[in-house]
DNA sequence: CCTCTTTAACTTGCATGCTATTAAATAGCT
DNA sequence: AGCTATTTAATAGCATGCAAGTTAAAGAGG
């Protein structure tokens, strides 16, 4: 079996190629493709609780732990404690933080837009679609 | 925008959802997902140039290095001089490489079947004409 | 109130991927 | 031949991603 025709591989490589499109659309804002994904999502719910975050983004606790590290290092967001769960904590973004999470917020709807000029509406949706019960599946 | 609706996060976790399928298939081998793509590939195309095999598989060179490395130590493949260029290296699988290659071919059939078993084939077809076309639009 | 289980975050160790750089060899041109 | 440019693989350093294990806190049941 080629290489080429095998689904893994297929979805590998089409993923890898739309997060090089995404980092370069985030890259003047000293951000990664995950850094501007997790950022994205404060700009529209921020003081969240770092474990509903990671539950949307769908990644272990290991990896939050580690972008949440480098977020703070680049004074974006900050970790506060939890009121009532001292276990937990809420995911805060900084006044620079919210500043470049707005920015990432507009960056983001013309990016998809772009990226996906190549296809018309309905293949647009199509492909999200098939995306969305590939990962059903599981 | 929701990051459910990013294309970008969408690839993302369509691929992991694959990656993560390919990888329960192949762990009883002791290899990953990368390094059985890897075997697979010389399982059809032997003793091939390194470069080549780069170029085949889309990667950069020190990512390349590092999973040779590791195919080398588990001795499941060995590096060989070129006859005609000192800079080249000749890949090729051992004995036990083989025969993890051979087996690794048979299961990537199976395993991009059911992967695949929710979509009829007009679908699964068209899902893999999409993912290529998002990797030409680079 | 005390134990047992569960939960949240963190830590460690590993594999992959990248960029950027280096070293060595080859190719090409004058 | 000699000089320069290109090519190949390796290296260093970094960011994600995972699994597995740890620690601390909260919850559940007797």
């Amino acid at each position: 079996m080629n290489v080429s025709d095998c689904i893994f591989f297929q979805l590998t490589k089409a993923s890898q190629t739309g997060a090089e499109f995404w980092t370069k659309k985030v890259k003047h804002l000293n951000v990664t493709a995950s850094q501007a994904i997790v950022l994205n999502f404060l700009s529209e719910e921020d003081r969240i609780l770092a474990n509903s975050l990671r539950q949307k983004l769908q990644i272990t606790s290991a990896t939050m732990t580690g972008i949440l590290d480098r977020l703070e290092k680049l004074e974006l967001t900050e970790r506060q404690p939890h009121p009532d769960d001292r276990r937990a904590i809420l995911v805060c973004l900084t006044d620079r933080g919210r500043q470049c999470a707005t920015e990432i917020n507009n960056i983001m709807v013309e990016a998809n837009e772009e990226f996906l000029s190549g296809f018309n509406p309905e293949e647009s949706q199509y492909l999200r679609t098939m995306l969305d019960r590939v990962r059903s599946d599981e």
